[in-house]
DNA sequence: AAGCCAATCACATAAAGAGGTGAAAAACTC
DNA sequence: GAGTTTTTCACCTCTTTATGTGATTGGCTT
């Protein structure tokens, strides 16, 4: 292998960072490019030093790992940012992967699992722990079961200017859009509402929304 | 080790089921309870053989295992489901796990892999190739940057009276609802659209929606 | 063929909302 | 303590929406 692979590392723990810093020194196939305590230079130093996956702490004083990484991306696409923290909670996992990260290790991790999942994202994977996993998973669950959305038997029409009336177009405007008069509006309007067992605009459209109508 | 991890099997190819059959029969700490070729008789056989974890195939005759997955979570949802599949592609990935799969993986992961994969979920972990979880997160990902939603700078006055806009009162009743009259109301509410540029309720609400303002 | 529904349009009235202008008390800021 | 913002209210005008009633056309069903 030619081309070893760029880190950098954020963590403001000393003793982890040179613990990090020795064993990513130690593997050949990786290139320690940079190893900082906080994000204070990002600006700086992504584009200066290029890394192709930077090892991101979450919890570091001045601007924090969730926010930087969002940064990080903007700043250069290609990195992959991996998390390496000792947060377990849905929220932190959640917004780090939202921000953009990769992957995502808990500090515990073993050295040799570090330098796996330093190769896996590298090639295009998201290492994490099953027990992460499960908690990312648990969002998509989260969400209500979906259930079929009530059907209130809406004609495509009726649906069509459901859709215009979400966008937040006036009578006038829909009538331009689907070429036809206002008063054809109106009265597909009225029959929406009746079947929606709603009387305005405002409601009609919450209503569709939230049941997924549209 | 005195209770086994009981096991069910759905996978419609002979060849395929047989030899996962051998192997899971191969194993001490499983005990494989059935397996079958279609979930036709799925209503019976889980509450009958009350597995512990599922193995599914995705792609079977009759029901597939995407729409099999959430029945089985219905009628047991200490069970957990294991996706285990050629099919790769997002989609079907978001639907297995939307409908309640707690795991994927895929058809060519190593016997000890699966084994392991197996113990895993019954722990509570979701195990998944660090592929397949990439995939998982691009969702996360997709949806917008959330950067932090525009600030509007309404007042907290606004900010109430915007919130009723979003439960669909009209002015009258958001007047009631705050004991104001309804020239406040107005009034407050024409600061709102400056704010938002907004000219109408709906697009007040739509923006207040989107951009989670409230 | 008769009947039903979707889609179109019209006219009319009443209620709700949007925009202009002004203003006073209270709270907050400098 | 002077100036700004927030919250409150009023009145007036014009536009948009909501609702009632009715009617025509074309497609689909029975």
């Amino acid at each position: 292998m030619e081309n070893k692979i760029r880190i950098l590392l954020y963590e403001d723990n000393r003793d982890l960072r040179e613990g990090m810093t020795f064993l990513l020194q130690a593997t050949p196939s990786l290139q320690l490019v940079g190893a900082f305590p906080d994000t204070s230079n990002l600006e700086m130093q992504i584009p200066g030093l290029k890394p192709d996956v930077v090892l991101m702490d979450i919890d570091m004083p001045g601007r924090t790992g969730i926010d930087a990484t969002p940064v990080v991306k903007a700043l250069r696409p290609e990195t992959q940012v991996l998390m390496v923290t000792v947060f377990e909670d849905e929220d932190r996992i959640f917004q780090a992967i939202r921000n953009g990260a990769s992957g995502y290790l808990l500090k515990r991790t073993s050295p040799t699992e570090i330098i796996a999942a330093i190769h896996d994202v590298y090639q295009g994977g998201s290492p994490m722990t099953s027990s992460i996993a499960r908690r990312v998973l648990h969002f998509f669950q989260q969400e209500q079961p979906v259930a079929k959305s009530k059907d209130y038997d809406l004609s495509p029409r009726e649906l069509e200017i459901l859709k215009s009336l979400v966008k937040g177009f006036s009578y006038k405007l829909i009538a331009d859009e689907h070429f036809i008069s206002i008063d054809t509006v109106r009265s597909h309007i009225r029959h929406i509402y009746e079947k929606l067992q709603v009387n305005s605009k405002t409601e009609a459209v919450l209503k569709a929304l939230k049941e997924k109508i549209v």
